[in-house]
DNA sequence: ATTTTAAGTTAGCTACAACTAACTCGTTGT
DNA sequence: ACAACGAGTTAGTTGTAGCTAACTTAAAAT
């Protein structure tokens, strides 16, 4: 299973989720993300199949090591995407919506680059 | 009509193919773009239907203005992020795979910010 | 104890955007 | 004249990823 930008977008939620409460279900996700409980659902299924989250018999989503993996890295991206443009000057709301987009697409050696020029 | 991402990518390739050459036809687009012809003409259809483009009988496409200054702002978008990635170490081609994906998703507020700090 | 609510699932729909197979149709070659 | 080829279209499939409507089931409230 290869995960898509939707996968990743989910895998971040979660880890965010996990660290603002103690337990995240799919209906902490569906109104963190907006989305319908079906959708939700769905994507859940997704993942649990794929080996990046595991569902206990009470609902509760847990990252997996891989799903982990690729949260924070994500994450990592988001936040440092976010405060690269907030330094050239975009708005924290432009700044934001734009390095959840461009967190799924760019490849590690840009990233990198950019995490680099972003240190100085 | 709302323009997709993959119908950004068909202007931009239009003219791109329009810069290389006299005319462009789908037949140019589908060995351009490595597409299916049908992927090809129903692209062309929905751009022609949006009134981004235009094909004579001969075939040969045209932008319209709309489509034309579309094509040149991605195009502007592309040429930029590129360099700028380079600008950062990048490789060429990491560069010009991310500036692809990139050049859809940014706002304008944050190409703006990136052009304006890869001035100086 | 029965009703109500919350959470999740099932079924089926929509839109986008790629694909293959098979067709049309006009131009070129023999 | 007719076969072959090139360009484009039609029809139908696939995969991703949202959606609503309606269901199940368990917990909470009356």
């Amino acid at each position: 299973m290869n995960l898509q930008e939707s996968g990743e977008m989910y895998l971040e939620s979660i880890y965010v989720l996990s660290k603002e409460n103690s337990s995240v279900r799919s209906i902490d996700v569906v109104e963190y993300m907006n989305y319908s409980k079906p959708s939700v659902s769905r994507a859940i299924g997704l993942l649990k199949n794929g080996g990046y989250v595991t569902v206990d018999r009470e609902g509760h989503i847990s990252l997996t090591d891989t799903g982990l993996g690729i949260a924070e890295k994500i994450y990592e991206r988001h936040k440092l995407l976010t405060s690269f443009l907030i330094s050239l000057g975009v708005s924290e709301e432009a700044a934001s919506a734009d390095a959840c987009k461009i967190e799924h697409v760019i490849s590690d050696e840009s990233f990198e680059a950019i995490k680099r020029s972003a240190k100085k």
